[in-house]
Order: structure tokens, then sequence, then C-alpha cells
DNA sequence: AATCGCTTCAAACAAGTGTTTGTCGCCAAA
DNA sequence: TTTGGCGACAAACACTTGTTTGAAGCGATT
């Protein structure tokens, strides 16, 4: 049909240059910030003319909008979360949890400016962006506090659970958000040996689970592995 | 003497504009960013002409420059870390070091625009401002990673220990720096509960001994507080 | 009173900003 | 072939930006 030939071409083809300033959009505006960026640096890194942002975006704003709203759903779904089959242990649901979060976070494998756009609307949210915040994070965060609710078994308070879950996502969220001063603090080497996604996962998991109570402490025993069988720890004495 | 009146005028009242700008520049620049602020709008919020930023300070770039340093050193001057006599168990460090870092990002008592200020710059540093994470951020840091060392005894590497630091460090970082997206994750009235500075210094405190198995874990025994001596837990039995 | 140095000011500057405009080329439909 | 509309373009628009300028204002010193 010469319709669908035409809707496919405005789809494929004519679609190509919004597909472009999008992605330099992307780039410039996780660089720069909003204000800072300019329209007309992202239209002479996509190859278009100035006045293509005004004709598919309408304004420098909704331009901005799309672009967080393209770079989060991309990375949610380039690294989505695991299913886990029914009885699955929590302790390895954790890993798995946190792995993903890092892997979105620090993942080589894809651009980084995806992540430095979203840290910038973590660090101050803009009004469009709420309803992103309202809609993705907000489910992640329950798939975590239910984690750490089975993890320690009624012994914590909704409350509780919930502010664990802030630590355990705060620390994946300052692994990449203060890289650069990170950088500053630890040598070099140790950077690129212990600061990579799976070995950041397993520190962070051992560390919840230390603290919970369902691994033993940090240094005591060999750090879990994805070799060993994840369980509930033995209970602890306590004094 | 004359010249010292003089000198003390050109020091009270001659440095009255001075810091008016400086001020006001900090507020602007913690709310838009660098290139976001202007130098009209830190002049009209300070009552001064346009020109006096040129006057004091040359440019807008050394004063963004002069605004974090006087942001920082203000807040590390309202909330020292306490000096501890010899002997001072490592646990109630811990608490006193957590305590006071997230006193010093969540601190009520002073403008919040301090720290975001300082946010600013940990998410992307300015190359005038690496010289402050050398200078101040480094020694500080190195005085928990000593603290770690202390509580864990030689069990964990110096590697392990500026792991361990970080996730601390990272917690409460992240308190203030998703501050909003908590908001949104978070009942309110659980939030002006539990998120003070205080109860977050607790909970950070607590995580951290339970992982290094200096504590029981969460939820098994009751939390610190300030009353009850503050030690290290007996050793765990491993499985 | 005259002079000097420091501070303040309105005005202007050149550069860069987001946005709009009118035109031109192109390709399918009539 | 003509027509119509869509997409791209250079040019211009109105505005804001950081910075500079030269002329005052003011008090203390000579």
């Amino acid at each position: 049909m010469v319709l669908a030939e035409a809707a496919a071409a405005s789809r494929s083809a004519g679609d190509e240059p919004r597909r472009r300033i999008l992605l330099a959009a992307g780039k410039e505006f996780a660089e720069r910030g909003f204000e800072a960026a300019t329209v007309r640096e992202i239209c002479l890194a996509a190859g278009v003319n100035v006045a293509a942002v005004n004709y598919y975006f309408g304004d420098k704003q909704r331009l901005y909008i799309e672009s967080v709203k393209h770079a989060h759903e991309d990375r949610v779904r380039q690294v989505p979360l695991p299913e886990w089959p029914p009885g699955t242990p929590p302790a390895r649901k954790l890993h798995d949890y946190v792995g993903t979060m890092l892997e979105r976070m620090l993942g080589l494998g894809q651009p980084p400016w995806q992540v430095r756009l979203m840290m910038r609307e973590v660090l101050q949210p803009t009004a469009a962006c709420r309803e992103l915040a309202e809609d993705y994070m907000r489910p992640q965060f329950a798939v975590l506090v239910g984690i750490l609710g089975e993890l320690s078994v009624g012994r914590l308070s909704e409350a509780e659970l919930r502010r664990v879950a802030i630590s355990v996502i705060g620390q994946c969220f300052f692994y990449r958000a203060a890289g650069d001063v990170v950088g500053l603090l630890v040598p070099r080497e140790e950077i690129e040996e212990l600061h990579t996604p799976k070995h950041l996962a397993e520190h962070v998991t051992r560390y919840a689970l230390a603290a919970l109570g369902a691994a033993p402490p940090l240094g005591v025993a060999p750090p879990l592995g994805v070799a060993p069988p994840l369980g509930v720890a033995p209970p602890l004495g306590v004094a």
C-alpha cells in the first residue's frame, strides 16, 4: 500500500533526524545541564538545522523532557530486572537486584551520558520528570523493600525496611554520582580492579546481608560469589 | 591608629558588599548551577551594581570558586568533627563521624544551599575545586577509614576498608542528594520522624557496625542510643 | 581648598541565546 | 505537467548574557 509505505517512510527516514536530535540532545543535556546546553550545539552535533528542534519538538523544554524519558526507558530496557522463579532465595534476589542497579549505573557497554542525565534529575527533579519517578522508581523501590522484608522475616518494620532500602540504593548511587571524587580518594588500580559492577554488587549485597544477620560479618568468611548457593545464614547468637 | 582604623573599615564596611555578593552568589549558583546563574540576578539579590562582581572578583568564574570555597569552609566550621580522647571506643567514633557528616548535610539550622552547592561539585567537579576535594575530603576520608580499621581489627584489607567507607559516605550523601526523590518513595510523616540527622546517624552507624560484626544485626537487639556504652560486640561464631 | 584613592553607578558593548520567518527543493497525487 | 504539502535551510528577530567603560560620589590626607 502507498499509505503504509508513506507511514513507514515517515517513521524510518522521516524520524531519523528526530532520533539524531534526541541522541545529541541527551548527550548535551547530560554533560552541561538544561540551561547551559544550547540548541545550536545540539543541532550541530545532530547534523540538522537549528529550526529542526522547533519543528520536531516545539521548543527546547519539550526536547529536554523527551530526552530524559528516552534515556531512562532505553537504560531500563537495556538492563532489565531478572525474573525470579518462586522459591528463589531472597539473598540471591538481593544480589541480582543490586547487580542490575549497578549495571545500569556503571555498565560500560552503554554510553555514560544516559545515567548522568538521570543523576541530574535525581539531584534536582524537573516538574515533568516527577511522573517518571512515580512510574518507574516507585515500583522498583517496592521490589527491593519486598526482598529485604523476606530477608529479615518480620524483624523489621516497614519504615525500617525502607531505610535499609535507601541505604542500599544510596551506595549504588554514590559509586556513580561521586565517581570523580571517589577517584581522588582511592588508588587508580584499586578502582579498575574492585569498582566494577560485579565486585561492587558483591560488596553492597554482602554488606546488607551481614547487617541483616543473613550472612556472616564482612571479613569473617569468604565473600559470596556466583557459585556458592545463597541462603539465609544460620541465626546468630546475641549477647 | 589611623592606619588600623582604615584597615578595619576596609575589612568591615568595605568588605560588606563583597560578602553580600558572596552570599547571594552561593544561593544562586547552588540553585541554578554555574552557567545558568546570572551575574545580574546575583547583583540584584545582593543589592549592588553589576560591575561590582568584576570589581571584587575579576569575573564570574572566580566568583564561583570563591563561593564554593566559602560555603564549604563555612559548613565545616559550623559543624566540626569532635575531638576524641584516647581510648574512645571506635563504635562511638563512627557514630560521631556519621552524625557530624549528616548534620553537615541535613542540619536545618543553616541554609540548605551550601550543601547543594557542594553536591554539584561532587557530581561534576570543577577544575578549581579539585584542590578543595584534595585538601578537605581526603583527610576526612582517612579518618573514617581509620575508624573502620579499628572496628574490624585487621580482618579487612585497606581496599575493603575504603569500600566500606564509601558505603557509609554514600548513604549519608544519598539522603541529602536524592532528598526530593526519597520524598516520593517514603510517607511524609515517616520522613519527618525518622529522617532526622540523629535518627539517620543511628541507622547508618548501626548498619555499618552490624555488617562488620561489631554489633548485633538489625532488628535483633534495641538500636544503640546515646546512653548505652558503645564497645566492640562479642565475637560472633561463624558457621 | 585641593588632591588623591577607593568605591559605586548607569550605560553601553559584543557575543551568544531560543525562536520565528519565508523560501526552496523534493516527491507523490491529481 | 501541474499541484500540494512536507521537510530542510539560511537569515533574521528579539532578547539576555558577561564584561567594560568613563564619569561621578565620598572621605581622608596634604
